[in-house]
DNA sequence: AATCATAATAGCTTTTATTGATAGTTTTCC
DNA sequence: GGAAAACTATCAATAAAAGCTATTATGATT
């Protein structure tokens, strides 16, 4: 049994297909065919069904897949040890962000991590919440930015920023007079919110009075975007709620309609999770240090309540 | 990096010589030099100091190697996991057993159980609890026997069997004339204990009425054998308590200053203990049934109050 | 039946692991 | 202080393996 062996055998778990796995692991297909069929006869047990389309992995090749996961990722972590010691920062280091944080943290932090960091090699993807949980666990990311409180037996939380909600209600808007928002006054049905799998549609529908029912309204949105959001509450639609970083970049005519929240303000935890295994804790600590940094002057530090990401 | 390098590096680490490690490993010297230093290499780090005699691991070493541990103990599990798959009740199994408990139960069960298991080579091991709950974590040992409860987050605990306290109480002693004993009689202070680290020593110091301080003496006991403790206590240091099965063997003159305790009698729950990712789950099964078996034909069933073999 | 997608097999090449012999150190012991 | 012993590194040769290209086998789809 060998560590290449088992990298084969979790390519071709992962891919469904030894052609494709041959090639994400950079062989040939006959090379890693023959490298699984070697550890199946040494182990005299089936790993894959090749009778099925697609392959299908056989019962105790789940555990068999399950342990070699473990095993190549404890193996993995030799090279941190060393990267470590030698205070090397750099290799591939995938990072997940949820689509709200997106587009505001990310311009704020990227240049001066690769500046300060030219050997890494950042790799960012955009995900759900609960996308970026399971690829934390199966190491498909390394780290990831997500709206917390989760608490995920895994997974670590660092906290990097608290970001308040900000309320756009447009002059129409029966709360168009008012000078502060509290959570009190809002009424869940008449906030346009974000579509179904963001969480910070979860962190909203947390802060209003549970005791007002969500009513299924005559019309369902299905928007992505703040902006969307922003343009229709200017129809008349109703009001929204927009993260603190959200709101810096809209123009003058729309800040008018920004109200901020009675100290202390609703907000949003987010923070730079990853696994508990702490691999590639160096770079997640370098990244730490460069987004809290960058966010610190963009944030000014006030009172706050923390609003669960959660869907109950 | 191989797995066959980590084991190179294992051996080097264990046996503090090249020579020998390569022996141990089945190869000659040069092929596991050359192992290791292709491993330094590929590292770009040096994992042993060979100017020092005998050779020294470096500070990055024993990290690697610690590392390497875990890595080639979880390759091992692998072939558990086909193990189990099949069936198989057979390969190397390492058991660990309690001081106090060993020299009883073993000759009860062992005989048994190579008979009926003839493809476990079976590796047994005297430690204390402490390091009995270490070992099992590390992978060094496959189930132990130790008292509990133990309530310890990663371990499996399956009750073998309850086993009474019983008296040594020799008949000059204060309670030389008493039929039955009861806790409330028992004084800590001239009750002779095993030295430190014993469990039964700490059930024993549980049991006994906790108001009833425990003052240094002006004698300390460092015995680790019961026959000692008999012996002074023949000679009018105090009484003692031993578990029951210790008693069978005794001689018909000893066996007359014995006393057991009044109805429910404090006892030790002696277990069979685990890792509980149940590896190697068979053969602990088959463990667990022939002891098992064979104890029940020893101890009576009773009526027995559980004393903790914690020391607090 | 022909085609397509995919995995297995065969034959060959390259790479790697291992070996025995030996050289180079350091330690040990007289 | 010097010979012997103990130990690791190096070298060249060889055995083992992992890899590649080309081809065949399998099985589903048209």
């Amino acid at each position: 049994m060998t560590i290449t062996q088992l990298q084969y055998v979790l390519a071709v778990a992962e891919y469904q297909n030894f052609t494709l796995a041959a090639e994400k692991s950079f062989v040939t297909q006959p090379t890693l065919s023959m490298q699984v069929q070697k550890l199946e006869d040494e182990l005299d047990i089936l790993i894959f069904d090749r009778s099925k389309k697609p392959i299908a992995i056989t019962e105790v090749g789940m555990k068999i897949v399950a342990q070699a996961k473990n095993i190549v990722n404890e193996a993995n972590r030799i090279q941190d040890i060393v990267d470590q010691e030698k205070g090397f920062i750099g290799g591939e280091f995938t990072l997940g962000i949820i689509p709200t944080v997106m587009p505001t943290l990310l311009p704020m932090f990227l240049k001066t991590f690769i500046n300060k960091y030219p050997k890494v090699n950042l790799i960012i993807k955009e995900k759900s919440t609960e996308n970026l949980i399971r690829n934390i666990q199966d190491g498909h990311l390394d780290a990831a930015i997500a709206a917390t409180p989760l608490e995920i037996e895994f997974i670590k939380e660092r906290p990097l920023y608290y970001e308040p909600f900000v309320g756009y209600v447009p002059a129409q808007h029966r709360l168009g007079n008012a000078n502060q928002l509290i959570p009190d006054d809002l009424d869940i049905n008449d906030i346009l919110l974000l579509r179904d799998g963001h969480c910070f549609r979860d962190n909203i529908i947390n802060l209003c009075d549970a005791s007002k029912s969500f009513k299924d309204d005559h019309f369902q949105l299905q928007s992505g975007s703040f902006e969307t959001l922003i343009n229709l509450s200017n129809e008349g639609l109703g009001m929204t709620l927009l993260p603190f970083l959200n709101t810096l970049e809209l123009d003058d005519r729309k800040k008018q309609n920004l109200k901020n929240f009675q100290s202390p303000s609703p907000a949003r935890e987010v923070s730079l999770i990853y696994h508990k295994s702490e691999l590639k804790i160096q770079i997640t600590n370098a990244l730490y240090d460069v987004i809290s940094s960058v966010v610190r002057g963009a944030i000014a530090f006030q009172d706050v309540k923390i609003i669960s990401p959660l869907s109950k």
